[in-house]
RNA sequence: CCGGACGUGGCGCAGCCUGGUAGCGCGCGAGUUUUGGGUACUUGAGGCCGCAGGUUCAAAUCCUGCCGUCCGGACCA
C-alpha cells in the first residue's frame, strides 16, 4: 500500500480520550477509531491485524478438526427464553424490537444457538464428536467500557463449541483445544498462560483462562516461568492417543500458575524464586467443560448405542481477537510507539523514501514495494525524514527498508528491525530475503 | 450503578472566576527554505464554544435541565 493514498491517519499528540497505552497507540497509529462508548470503527491497518490474528486462530482450530460456522449477530429472545437465560442474563444483554414488536438480541455469546443447531442436524452418537466455532462480533452492554479495545462492548471474538457422547471423550476434546490454544498464543507472538479458572456451580476442573503478562491486565498473575518458556509448537504429542493427551496436560498443569483470587500462597513459596513470574494479566482466552447444562435445558439429545437419548457433552472456548490486538500492543511496545510481532503485523515493513523525487530512490523504492505489495507499505509521502521515521516507529512495522540517496547509489538500503532497533546497511536482495523470510 | 472530572476548528489546550460576540500550539492549503529522526519563516482556510431553556441591553463565560465522553470503584459466563 502507498501511504500518500492509504487512509492511515496517524496522530502526532495523544488523543484526551485515551489513557492506557495501547489505547493510545492504537489511535495514534490510524488503527481504529472510536464511534460510541467502546465501539469502534477498524480503520485498514487496524482490520489487517484484526485478520491476521483472525486467520492464526482460524487455522489452529482447523488443525485440531474444528468447522468454521458463522452465526449471526442478532438472536431470537425465544431461543435464549428455552435455555432459561433470557431472564437470568442482567442488563448486559442488549435486547431489541423488530418492527413486529418481536424480541431479538445482540448476541452476547452462542451456546443456545449452537446448540440449537447441532440438535436439527445431529441425531445419532456415530457423528459425535463435533467441534464448530465462529468468528462473530459480539456485544455486551458493559456498565463502564474503558481501555479501548480491550473491554469494549462490542468486541470481535471467536468461540468454539464441542459436542462429545461421554466425560471421557470430552476431557480429550478439552486437552485438544488447550494445546491449540498454547499453540495459537504463542503463533500470535505472545506468551499467554494459561490459569485454572474457577468453575462456578458447574464444578469440575476443566476450565483455564489465557492471560498476557501486562501491567494494565484486570488480574493479578503468579505463574512458575517454566509455562514461558515451552515451544509449543514443537511439541509432539499425538492428539489422538488418550495416553499421551494425559502426559500432555500434566505437563502443562503441574507447574504453578494462578489468578489472584485463586492464589495459593503455601504452593507458591515452594516454586523456586527465580522462576516465580509475578504480574498483572489480561484474559485473552477462556476454555471451559460445561457437561449437559445447555443441552439439557434446551432438551437436545442423540441416540446413544442402546438406542436411548443422551445428552451431548459440551464445552466452550473463547478467544477475544479484537481484544488481543490491543493486549498485544500493551504487551509489545516502547515509547516511540507500536512493536508487532511478525506475525500480526499490518505490514511486514515499511519502505521509508527519504528523497521522493530522486531518481535513483525512487525507482529502487518502486523496485521493492513491486515485489510484494500487500507485505509492503510504501512511505512516498513528500515529509520529511524525521517525520516519516516517527510514523514508522510508531506504526511498529517490524522491518524499516529506509532507502535515502546516500546508499542507494550503491544499490544498497539500511534495514532496520523495530524490536531491537538494530540496523545495517545491506543490498537489496539481501533486505527482501531477510524481510520476506518466514 | 456509586464517586470524580471534562465537553471551545481535525488533535492538544487557553479564555469562563470578574458577561461585551473567540485565541494559542500542532495538523491542513499556498509559497520560500530545509533535506537522514516530527526544519524555519511568510501567508491562508477552518469554530451555530455539546444541546435545550432561563437571567441580561448583551452569554463560551452566570443559572437549570438534558446529552455525550473520560477516570476510579463495583461489575466483567
Amino acid at each position: 500500500m502507498r501511504l500518500s493514498r492509504s487512509f492511515l491517519p496517524t496522530l502526532k499528540e495523544n488523543p484526551a480520550e485515551a489513557q492506557i497505552v495501547s489505547h493510545r497507540l492504537m489511535l495514534r497509529a490510524g488503527l481504529i477509531r472510536q464511534t460510541a462508548s467502546g465501539i469502534y470503527a477498524w480503520l485498514p491497518a487496524g482490520l489487517k491485524v484484526l485478520r491476521n490474528i483472525s486467520q492464526i486462530v482460524r487455522e489452529e482450530q482447523d488443525r485440531i478438526g474444528a468447522q468454521e460456522v458463522l452465526m449471526p449477530t442478532l438472536q431470537s429472545a425465544d431461543l435464549w427464553k428455552r435455555s432459561g437465560r433470557y431472564d437470568a442474563y442482567g442488563p448486559e444483554m442488549l435486547r431489541i424490537q423488530d418492527r413486529h414488536k418481536r424480541e431479538l438480541l445482540y448476541g452476547p455469546t452462542n451456546e443456545e444457538m449452537i446448540t440449537d443447531l447441532f440438535g436439527q442436524a445431529v441425531k445419532s452418537y456415530k457423528d459425535l464428536p463435533q467441534m464448530l466455532y465462529h468468528i462473530q462480533w459480539k456485544f455486551r452492554d458493559e456498565v463502564r467500557p474503558r481501555f479501548g479495545v480491550m473491554r469494549g462492548r462490542e468486541f470481535l471474538m471467536k468461540d468454539a463449541y464441542s459436542f462429545d457422547l461421554d466425560y471421557d471423550s470430552a476431557v480429550a476434546t478439552y486437552r485438544r483445544m488447550l494445546l491449540a490454544y498454547l499453540r495459537t498464543f504463542q503463533r500470535l507472538g505472545v506468551r499467554a498462560v494459561p490459569m485454572r479458572a474457577d468453575t462456578g456451580p458447574i464444578g469440575g476442573e476443566l476450565s483455564h483462562e489465557f492471560l498476557i503478562l501486562a501491567p494494565t491486565g484486570e488480574s493479578g498473575v503468579f505463574y512458575d516461568a517454566a509455562l514461558e518458556e515451552q515451544d509449543w509448537l514443537d511439541e509432539p504429542v499425538n492428539v489422538e492417543d488418550p495416553k499421551a493427551l494425559d502426559v500432555f496436560y500434566k505437563r502443562v498443569t503441574t507447574p504453578y500458575a494462578a489468578t489472584d483470587e485463586m492464589h495459593d500462597t503455601a504452593a507458591w513459596d515452594a516454586v523456586p524464586e527465580d522462576r516465580r513470574r509475578e504480574g498483572r494479566g489480561v484474559e485473552v482466552g477462556h476454555i471451559f467443560h460445561f457437561g449437559t447444562k445447555y443441552t439439557q435445558s434446551m432438551d437436545v439429545t442423540v441416540s446413544g448405542p442402546e438406542g436411548t437419548p443422551v445428552y451431548p457433552e459440551m464445552g466452550s472456548y473463547g478467544i477475544g481477537v479484537s481484544r488481543l490486538a490491543g493486549a498485544i500492543i500493551e504487551a509489545s511496545h516502547d515509547d516511540a510507539g507500536i512493536i508487532w510481532p511478525d506475525a500480526v503485523a499490518p505490514f511486514r515493513a515499511v519502505i521509508v523514501n527519504l528523497k521522493v523525487g530522486d531518481e535513483t530512490c525512487d525507482a529502487m523504492c518502486e523496485q521493492i514495494y513491486n515485489t510484494n505489495t500487500e507485505a509492503f507499505l510504501y512511505d512516498d509521502r513528500t515529509d520529511r525524514a524525521g517525520a516519516k521515521f516517527a510514523d514508522a516507529d510508531l506504526m511498529g512495522h517490524p522491518w524499516q527498508i529506509v532507502v535515502g540517496p546516500r546508499s542507494a547509489k550503491e544499490g544498497r538500503v539500511e534495514l532496520k528491525r523495530r524490536a531491537t532497533g538494530e540496523r545495517k546497511e545491506v543490498s537489496v536482495e539481501d533486505a527482501l530475503a531477510l524481510v520476506l523470510a518466514d
